[in-house]
DNA sequence: ATAGACCTTCCAGTTACTGGAAGGTCAAGT
DNA sequence: ACTTGACCTTCCAGTAACTGGAAGGTCTAT
């Protein structure tokens, strides 16, 4: 498999998987000429990035979660450690979002958004207050 | 006013301050010895980055903010734009960080987290199912 | 005079790519 | 044989918004 086949299976722009490779997150061969090959493993391997980076996991989170999933010994609690924590950073990252739209929300509301120059988006901003 | 006292006032760290000059947000004067010397309105200025920044807004909305809060005649219209669409920005966001959170949760729900191998969070990750 | 707390600039690193330039390789068509 | 077009390669730079650290100047108090 050359990387246009294995960027059209996976998704993943070749580019991005240049970049794991760039990274170690996998290791392809090369043929003759300098073309990389792509092994049925390194195509698992970058499903599996790309499945993991879709749900948010960092580089690094990957890094941890693809050697746990080479290791066939591996405690299934060692993998819940890094999922649990990263869902617990979601849950804060949901509940700053949150608060942010509520407050932009009740801005944009009480804001007439016509020609007058009036503006409570402005005064709201310039006072500084926070919303936590 | 020197850098560290605005920084103090603002909540702003000092490095924060000198980047937003850098890039043009404020444009304190100096003293003869090269320190910075902020104004009044350099603070409030600030202060409203600060805000701004804390609500989301990215460095560029903060630029177009800060010229309609400096524009006596702006149209409330323009600002509403401007925070209408971060307000949808934040609003898709929140959409996808919420449908990885519940994918995310139910995996880590099914995981019995113990010494055993087994383990339905890399079961999926390696099948690269997509939830959305 | 010297210590400590300020201040300055500049350079590098962070995250996870992405774009683009310059150039090598390959298969097909003429 | 030659050319065209689609591949492939590496390397460099840029993105967003800072942050850390080094090297060095300044100010105040003892």
């Amino acid at each position: 498999m050359n990387i246009k086949s294995v960027s059209a299976a996976t998704g993943l722009p070749a580019k991005t998987i240049r970049y794991y490779e760039d990274v170690g997150l996998v290791q392809p061969k090369r043929e003759s000429n300098g073309y990389r090959v792509f092994s049925e493993n390194d195509m698992h391997k970058l499903a599996f990035l790309a499945r993991a980076r879709s749900l948010g996991f960092a580089i690094e989170d990957c890094r941890s979660l693809l050697a746990l999933y080479d290791d066939q010994d591996r405690a299934s609690g060692d993998v819940k450690t890094i999922a649990l924590e990263h869902l617990q950073e979601i849950d804060r990252k949901l509940a700053e979002l949150t608060a942010m739209r509520d407050t932009l929300a009740v801005l944009v509301r009480s804001c007439a958004g016509d020609n007058r120059p009036d503006c409570p988006i402005l005064a709201d901003l310039s006072q500084g207050k926070t919303g936590h």
